[in-house]
DNA sequence: TTAAAACATGTAATGAATGACACGTTTTAA
DNA sequence: TTAAAACGTGTCATTCATTACATGTTTTAA
């Protein structure tokens, strides 16, 4: 079933929460849900196009300043009835993930390889930076309890990448640090 | 750059430790590195006829039975030197997961969602299979100290997939329990 | 002995995703 | 005031990846 079209259901989501325009998606994309998914709005537009045309979504045009046109799209009745759905279903195939740096690990022979240490170094940088990333997002969009609560979901899985990422890093760093020193 | 054809580069690899028919690397793509990187043999037939169009492989044709032909591929000199310039280049692009079950997360809204219970012990099933498949082929592929050093990279990255799993079912595990009781 | 499973190699159709092309408006800061 | 950045919407070409189509041989186990 390729991906299933998951797009379709994450424009769907954001749609339950408020309407918004194509341009606005785009940026959720950047931003907000980034860390768990992306897309550009080559794909972001046609697929509103066709949430349209199922009847899933609606738009409605304002004016921005003097001529310029924008269509904020809104969720329909039976668009959450599909997006209910959809979540409400098992989610039961497991994301293969395919992480260059691991495949290229993989044809590593030996502990002695000269390029190791490097190679383990610059992810190690990567994924500090990212957990380090993590961790400010935590504490600015989740500051309080309360905060946390009221967007459960998202709280969660943005600890949930953060705990990932400190597992990487930390694996990283206890592989480094496992190497055989020059002979 | 889209994905930059990393299989190329799979392909090249395996054949770098001996040669195979595009049978058997498509078998390797659901056993020896399936937990890494996944293809079909739609994709790795064309691929091969590149690479030799390439002249990084070039293949023997030899006869099993009667008259079955089977294409014997073996990686060329410059084809060597592509795969040590893959390796040797930095990995400087993290990549990015799309986890179906976070992404509906994200659309959870309360810690009382009555379905977040059953959602989250179905992952936790499936990565806990996952976890216990992991440590089988660790304990099975690499049961000495001299098969981890001899095939060290395969071993490194099997290990940081059991460690990726076993937080995984922690972060479940705990998350589980922490949600609020019936009210 | 015979049927199923595994071996073996390809192509075609379709869908998902990226990058480039294309155009125009509004706001902001130098 | 004017240029850059951001806003805003779309298409096209190409690549990556899956599923289905297509065909045949060899081995294994009932």
């Amino acid at each position: 079933m390729a991906q299933k079209n998951k797009l379709q259901f994450v424009i769907l989501g954001l749609l339950n929460q408020q309407p918004l325009t194509g341009y606005d998606l785009t940026k959720a994309f950047d931003h907000e849900i980034g860390e768990f998914w992306q897309a550009q709005h080559s794909q972001v537009y046609p697929q509103l196009k066709r949430l349209e045309e199922q009847g899933y979504i609606t738009h409605e045009i304002t004016i921005s300043g003097e001529k310029l046109e924008k269509k904020l799209y809104h969720i329909t009745t039976t668009g959450q009835a599909i997006l209910t759905t959809w979540i409400t279903a098992g989610t039961p195939e497991l994301t293969a993930t395919k992480d260059e740096f691991i495949l290229k690990l993989y044809f590593i022979r030996t502990s002695r390889d000269p390029r190791l240490p490097e190679m383990l170094s610059e992810q190690l940088q990567l994924h500090s930076e990212k957990l380090q990333h993590l961790q400010a997002r935590l504490t600015t969009v989740f500051p309080t309890k309360k905060s946390q609560t009221e967007n459960f979901g998202h709280y969660l899985i943005l600890q949930h990448a953060l705990g990932r990422e400190n597992y990487y890093v930390t694996w990283l760093q206890e592989t480094l640090a496992a190497l055989p020193h020059k002979a």
